[in-house]
DNA sequence: CCGATCCTGTCAGGTCACCGACATTCATCT
DNA sequence: AGATGAATGTCGGTGACCTGACAGGATCGG
């Protein structure tokens, strides 16, 4: 999930000072800053024309905390990018429930369950009171049918989580639930801190609760993080990752 | 350059016993072929220049048994793809190793860390006397560049890899050690068998030798399974996927 | 045919993480 | 401010998996 994570202040400010006169502006803002969210394209430069097409695709949602937005099993409606706020990736209830992942701002899913033709494979919930932007499953394929950077830049993006879900695979293989915890921590950390309840960090590792809490207390201990309510500050990184190897 | 070091002289040989013209032939079978291993593409098919052009850039390459394709943490050469035999794709040595997983054909490797132009995250091995073939760095790049057909079906085959890869972590999470060796004997059977040893599965689960033993009897022993040397027997797909659940 | 090498089968001891439960602290809403 | 729900801190008993080691069988080379 390390897509780009871009500072967005800066350009929000931008688009209130715009006004209602510069909607279309902020539309290819928006699309522009999507773009630079799906993947990388040193080598496909996004043509004006493309960005233009993304505008006049992209919708954009308010969703308040605790919405479903799609459930595990049913067929994929189309594309969602996460413009401000978290979502939750899980399978499973109650004390068999696996998270599979959590989207930050600059986030894309529902693309892979579109191309492949599949239903999706988890369900998402809403964390925060966030926005969205969303692309249906026609205007998306058709973007991809007919813009070559589009679809160049979206290669590079679901490259990227492909790199990313092989490391998190990694990380799990023969480790102990210690170094597990510290590569979680590495890796979901945002200004060091991770915001995240422990109940859903163990089921980001398919670990107890309890078990997950004791390793936070011992690392608290040692000076790695700090242990605060429904969130983890990371202080040591460099201590973490040596951990966690 | 492990590209030009390979031994392909009897490919180069056969080549030139062919002629001209059954060499362009057998180029654009391979590219065909190919084409139908990266993605599917009901909605972009390919056309005959696309292929042509992946027929040109196409090298074909014998391995011998026991070849290291390419080592972790190095730079990408070029894209793998697997014409015949298995490769095998692992991280550490000795008993802190993880395998990530077998390719066989039909499978693609290497393109991740160009298209994101990050080191080789795993080193791959060659388990049987192959046949591969092979795309140069700069090849790769300009095929995507210019043909949107390929970009889009190399986008289903990137998406594919995720889609498995997801599978795979939540095969792990939180599931005994018995549901994590049924779950991969089901994914990497073919025609009900798994051609792997012991230690090269266990490795696939992170798992000590021992412990994979121990449940592998206790599969036989219900008949769900056949353990011979350097193979397992699938005989009860549907008692596995019980069991995996 | 024989040695080398890989693979399988198996064992005991020790450790680690699961499991259910409970009390406590924190945040939020009315 | 008080009530309510959620998240944290903590505890033992129990079972599962790891560790290291060794013997025996299969395969392949000379």
């Amino acid at each position: 999930m390390p897509l780009s994570r871009l500072p967005s202040a800066a350009m929000d400010q931008a688009m209130r000072l715009l006004g209602a006169a510069g909607q279309e502006e902020a539309a290819i803002r928006q699309a522009a800053w999507v773009a630079r969210c799906v993947g990388r394209g040193e080598s496909a430069p996004l043509t004006p024309e493309a960005v233009a097409a993304l505008a006049h695709t992209l919708k954009q949602h308010r969703v308040e905390r605790g919405t479903l937005l799609f459930q595990g099993g049913q067929p994929a409606a189309g594309v969602w990018i996460v413009r401000e706020g978290r979502v939750e990736l899980s399978v499973g209830s109650g004390r068999r429930r696996a998270v599979v992942g959590v989207l930050r701002p600059g986030d894309v899913d529902g693309d892979i369950s579109l191309l492949l033709d599949m239903p999706l494979p988890y369900s998402a919930r809403v964390l925060d009171d966030a926005t969205l932007l969303s692309l249906t499953a026609s205007d998306f394929e058709h973007l991809l049918a007919t813009s070559l950077p589009i679809a160049r830049r979206w290669l590079s993006s679901v490259a990227s989580r492909l790199a990313a879900s092989q490391g998190r695979l990694l990380g799990l293989l023969g480790r102990s639930l210690t170094a597990q915890v510290a590569q979680l921590l590495l890796d979901e950390a945002v200004d060091g801190q991770v915001p995240l309840p422990q109940r859903t960090l163990a089921a980001m590792l398919g670990a107890q609760r309890p078990s997950l809490n004791k390793i936070l207390k011992e690392l608290e201990r040692d000076g790695l993080v700090g242990v605060r309510y429904a969130a983890i500050d990371v202080l040591d990184p460099d201590g973490l990752a040596k951990l966690a190897r």
